[in-house]
DNA sequence: CCCATTCTCTGACTAAAGTCAGAGAATGGT
DNA sequence: ACCATTCTCTGACTTTAGTCAGAGAATGGG
């Protein structure tokens, strides 16, 4: 990865110290205001249930407990009469959980907890010092979040890919003055986002689809960027960056020395991190119709001894 | 408290959804990391001992646990040769726990991996948002630290108030000029800093004295402020602030409308929180041959109906 | 219709983490 | 010298938090 330099000591040394004091404070609140009466493992999947119920599925995945284990929690809740579980009509192997009315009491309480928790933080600290922890607990939240983003190579039929392309078709009719229609546009065919001649990024969050970005590497001809995407609430991360980065190390390992793209007008988040990114504006290289600009980036190949 | 007025819901949002990240991200990678090998328990234990050794009584407290617990994780640990237990010399009753050569060694792999953790976070980030990161991770670090520090009335007989006098009179013998003799300084005698005609206060992190402040109530006259000190390793958490602002509220609460306090040159953080926290230099209002600034402020009564 | 696969559940375990009630050695104050 | 207190330890527990192997129902593709 491009990005995946060491860090210096010192920048070690500071996160090693807001470990320490985030699970020294954070944690052991925690703990004391949600574990009040229940084994944490119950509460977290009460809550994890939510409102409008869940997948068993689901929630194994979001908790990553063990399918038994799970279950087992499952049949305690039940006993409580705080959860429900029932067959999903449409693929009766897959069962929901849904919780009752003494379920939603109960998680309310836990809800009322959290905030007394976050309360409590913030309770000793004057107006400004509040302020002040607010908006850095923001900044950490959000590039921690995009630190726990992975890029992956997928095959474009894979269905997070195909989601994401459809997600990108969407937008592009919503956004373009003249809609968007994906038969005038000029393709890129299946295979050529896919090894040998191309390839297709997937970023995941907590293993939800959150973005993509295919690259063309024709034999002999500049590579190619086609439909990068970020999912609106993945924007702000850093990702059509980390997206660029990747896909200029990659073309570049394949031995190509010119990446390039073409946009349109519509997308003006867009055109400025290209700026940024190095790109040059040029002439047209290919007259797709939905584009009104054209870019190109000199990069360094593959290091040589 | 001054400082504990309820915070609104966004920032309760904001904090809520901190925890969220900070707990899934470091702690889950935190548990990995540590406990690859060993039960957190004793890794924990390990890490507490630390290079120089601790007694048990200590540990204890530190980590919070049962006493019985404690000694089973150090039989544990004694029987794997990480770690001896002796009694201590001046008490036999209290035992100190030491790190053999093997001990130290294994606490050299935590460290190691703590540092293998810290990197991992920062990793997946370009230069730019690693700054920003562990910038705003001092920042949270410094104001969840400044919340867990307490402030308590006591008796300036407490060893604890003795220790921080101790240490203000070493302070202003180094940073005054001329030195500082405390028997040319007009020292309350020790009946004024306690009630009824004054009082004392102690600011503590995780139970050690970091600060101090005293109030005079003399019958008939202003509050005054005396031998308010903050620790070395406890400035910039707004210390001073939360000691004026605590004791502005006391002496307002004893029905004084006017707080008063001087001051030598050599003070000059002092000065400047003095002067933004309201107060205005007026004319020497006593003799101290240590002072070179005098204050005041007029402060509101308790509110009435 | 058959068969491989998916999903959830149960039974049978294990390890970690912790609690509780004393016992026994040291200590400090009187 | 005596006694209450402090400190650590041991034995006997419990609860939490899992893991693992397989059974049985439902589904989808050929």
């Amino acid at each position: 990865m491009v990005h995946g330099r060491a860090a210096d000591a010192a920048q070690i040394d500071q996160v090693r110290r807001f470990n320490r004091t985030v699970t020294e404070r954070v944690g052991v609140l925690h703990d004391h205001y949600l574990g009040r009466d229940r084994p944490i493992g119950e509460a977290r999947l009460l809550w994890e249930i939510g409102e409008r119920g869940q997948d068993v599925r689901r929630l194994r995945e979001r908790l990553g407990l063990d399918s038994g284990y799970v279950s087992r929690l499952l049949r305690s809740l039940e006993a409580e009469g705080l959860v429900s579980v029932e067959p999903q009509p449409r693929d009766r192997r897959v069962r929901t959980a849904r919780l009752t009315a003494a379920g939603r009491a109960e998680r309310a309480v836990l809800d009322g907890r959290s905030n007394e928790l976050a309360g409590s933080l913030l309770a000793p600290l004057n107006a400004a010092q509040r302020d002040r922890l607010v908006a850095a607990m923001a900044e950490v939240d959000r590039l921690l979040t995009a630190a726990t983003v992975t890029l992956d190579a997928v095959d474009p039929d894979h269905p997070d890919a195909r989601h994401c392309l459809r997600s990108y078709s969407a937008e592009l009719q919503k956004r373009f003055e003249t809609g968007f229609d994906a038969a005038l546009s000029l393709l890129p065919d299946p295979g050529e986002l896919r090894p040998p001649h191309g390839l297709f990024l997937v970023a995941r969050l907590h293993g939800e689809p959150v973005g993509c970005a295919g690259l063309k590497l024709p034999p002999g001809a500049p590579a190619e960027i086609k439909r990068m995407w970020v999912a609106p609430h993945a924007r702000r991360l850093g990702l059509g960056r980390r997206f660029l980065a990747e896909l200029e190390e990659r073309a570049a390992r394949h031995g190509r020395d010119v990446l390039r793209l073409d946009t349109n007008k519509a997308l003006d988040a867009a055109l400025g991190l290209y700026r940024s990114f190095g790109f040059q504006e040029v002439a047209a290289f290919n007259d797709e119709p939905y584009a009104h600009h054209w870019f190109e980036k000199r990069i360094t190949g593959p290091l040589q001894e």
